[in-house]
DNA sequence: GTCTATACCACGATAGAC
DNA sequence: GTCTATCGTGGTATAGAC
């Protein structure tokens, strides 16, 4: 094993290791429910020692959100990358599907981000409305596209469709577990369901 | 005004007073961040009152947890009893309608139930499970007949486009305002996606 | 049925040694 | 960078007067 030469990353590691256990803890138990305490001890030190990386335990959740806002971010923009020519269809299902990955296989962030956010005190939960913002606009960009590329109704473009489908992705943090089923089936499921729906003679619907 | 002449209704005016403000505040705050401090403030009594009701804070989540899942359970038979023949497509939209108006038009409890569970102690987590099975359970029913009838694809039955109908109507609470729209638009809008989802070709989806 | 008073504990946060 | 020790606050819960 050897040993870095540059003078130290304790304290990278320390608040990573940070924000790691207590990512987890929000999930679990709310922002209320995983004391600081507790967060120490998982993370392998005191509660006075969390101080000498974070000023409170408002900027620790500022900071947990944040990156599960910043790992959604990077999951849409990779969704987006791939060089290849895709139909309208092809374009949502890789974006469900890049959301989903970033609930579950990229830490606990943006699942804690889901779930703890609403009871957030008022601060933080102000501080970390412009990120929550820039990505919901992400969303709000590629369904107009596919209003205008003719492929989707215009009643989506009002919003609440786009609302109603982040309600069933991220809900599936309730029950959804990873060693029961495959993202990409979930991707699929949610993704018909938003694009025809499950009836077999839709035009039932008077 | 005629005064009761029945001994006093103290008692069950207060307990329901106490729950009523309790749901409001879990629903806001959390399980953990609405204490019996603020909950007896709010109902116009000090804490240690609230112990008369209740043996303990869990005890009052156990009762809120239920009220709001029996609000859910009798809207869902309100929906069903209307003696009128009903097409497949307008049960499910009836359907969708009275777990919104459990939702929005009867208090706290339903909102409570389904924002603050999760965050409760397991004890208070375990208690309810078997009334909110069985409300899933009607659910389930409901969709195997509507599949039974050729209404909806086979695949509807496997229980996860359930789970995602509910987490559609679910986390409007997040975001629906009563007063910046209709449940009965909402109502539409959810069944829409459910029953034949957004897509002017839905055949594109390979 | 509600009050006052209080026990006991866990919380977030700070100060200063090492 | 982490520790120990501690402060002040507010949590649930109890006892007993009224």
């Amino acid at each position: 094993m050897i040993t870095s030469i540059v003078p130290d990353h304790q304290e990278a590691d320390s608040r990573r290791r940070i924000m790691d256990v207590a990512a987890e803890l929000f999930l679990e138990r709310g922002v209320d429910g995983g004391s600081l305490r507790q967060i120490a001890e998982l993370a392998g030190m005191k509660a006075g020692s969390i101080y000498y990386h974070f000023a409170s335990k408002n900027d620790l959740l500022v900071a947990i959100f944040e990156r599960g806002i910043a790992v959604m971010v990077d999951a849409f923009d990779e969704a987006t990358a791939t060089g290849a020519e895709l139909s309208a269809h092809q374009r949502l299902a890789a974006h469900v599907r890049a959301h989903l990955g970033a609930l579950y296989e990229n830490g606990p962030y943006t699942a804690a981000h889901v779930t703890a956010f609403r009871t957030a005190p008022p601060a933080v939960r102000e501080a970390v409305v412009p990120s929550r913002d820039r990505y919901e606009a992400m969303w709000t960009t590629l369904i107009a596209e596919l209003v205008a590329a003719d492929a989707l109704d215009a009643e989506a473009t009002d919003g609440v469709h786009r609302l109603l489908l982040f309600g069933a992705m991220n809900t599936s943090v309730e029950w959804f577990d990873l060693e029961r089923g495959t993202l990409d089936a979930l991707a699929r499921a949610i993704t018909q369901q938003f694009w025809s729906g499950l009836a077999l003679n839709p035009q039932e619907a008077a």
